[in-house]
DNA sequence: AAAAAAAGAATGAACATTCACTTTTTTATA
DNA sequence: TATAAAAAAGTGAATGTTCATTCTTTTTTT
């Protein structure tokens, strides 16, 4: 028990340094040392824990994304009728993005580079079906556009990792009235307008 | 004359093969070596044309960004009515990012990376004007919401980016019907709406 | 005392950049 | 216009560094 407890610590220490030093430097220059550094561990240790720099990688994104997608529909009721039902979901993901947005930004970053094995990436979409189930239902009942699931997804949900890479640079704040205007824009965009 | 033209075609082809080898390796995994090899270039050439890697990637960047912003705005007129001029910047930024995604893909992946100097980041922006003077201009008439620029662009600029990446990785197809609908639901977005 | 975990130093490959040399182009002179 | 000296452009092979990974030894746990 205390060596698995000692063994957690040092992993989650490792994903962690990976992911803080991929965000400000670049996975290209983030070397397996300054991670060991920041980790408080030595080089060697890594490979106790993982196979090889890719496979620490790989793992870190796995895990974000799932931490990700486990924000976003947690508590989330199926019943609900379809506009709540989205912007309960829509404010969860923005909350992710907008509040930790370490993890956000680390996976914009791999969501844009040939960083991640493609294998690693379909592992970390898996989990979007309730917002597609939910799609799925106001596409039935009239309410959303029936197109595409990409075409809903870059309008209504990708938005918000460019405000997030945006506010993360310093260019522009979020408040809480853009963030009411953000959602207007998402809904608007995919809702059936008369 | 000679002289400047051969000079003119091995910077070209460098910047060419930048621009390929990043978008399939990463700027990670490209080695100036490889760069060389892909133009037909002894490495120590590349010296000749610029001062370092970062050097070579940063104006790259910047040119990729010019030929961008010049196909988008090519034969704008400044007198048409907001919806009409909108319509007409938004489907020739979509032509671009559709059909020369080599350039869309090496742009989408400067934006979200550390890979780029912020003061080439900067250079690269300036040139965004004319979206952004015909949207203070709907915003006046009324048309257009009455929200940041960076929420516009959001909504109906950056999807296409993500559609792009997503058309690139061959997870689904961007046919007429879907840009006609990627027209509506990015101007549904932004237009005012009663 | 044996096994597991961790460490630091070593290894070898890959890389960006520079060096010393060669080829090509330009310029100046007859 | 032809030619030779000078300059520029280009090269392949070093150079020194950085890095991922492994090896050997030490420390900790069982």
């Amino acid at each position: 028990m205390a060596k698995l407890q000692k063994s957690i610590d040092k992993r989650n220490a490792l994903v962690k340094a990976t992911i803080e030093l991929v965000n400000n430097n670049g996975f290209h220059a983030t070397p397996m040392s300054k991670i060991a550094k920041m980790a408080n561990v030595s080089p060697a240790t890594i490979y106790l824990y993982f196979e090889n720099k890719q496979d620490l990688v790989n793992q870190t994104y796995i895990e974000v994304k799932a931490k990700y997608t486990n924000y976003a529909f947690k508590d989330f009721d199926t019943t609900l009728p379809i506009e709540a039902g989205f912007e309960h979901i829509w404010k969860r993901i923005a909350d992710f993005k907008l509040k930790d947005s370490e993890h956000a930004m680390f996976l914009a970053q791999c969501d844009n580079t040939p960083m991640i094995d493609e294998e690693s990436r379909k592992e970390g979409i898996k989990h979007l079906q309730p917002l597609l189930d939910l799609w799925e239902r106001g596409k039935k009942e009239g309410i959303i556009k029936p197109i595409s699931d990409y075409l809903l997804y870059a309008y209504s949900i990708n938005p918000l990792s460019f405000l997030m890479i945006t506010q993360k640079r310093g260019a522009f704040k979020l408040d809480k009235t853009h963030l009411e205007e953000a959602y207007q824009s998402a809904w608007s965009s995919i809702k059936v307008c008369k």
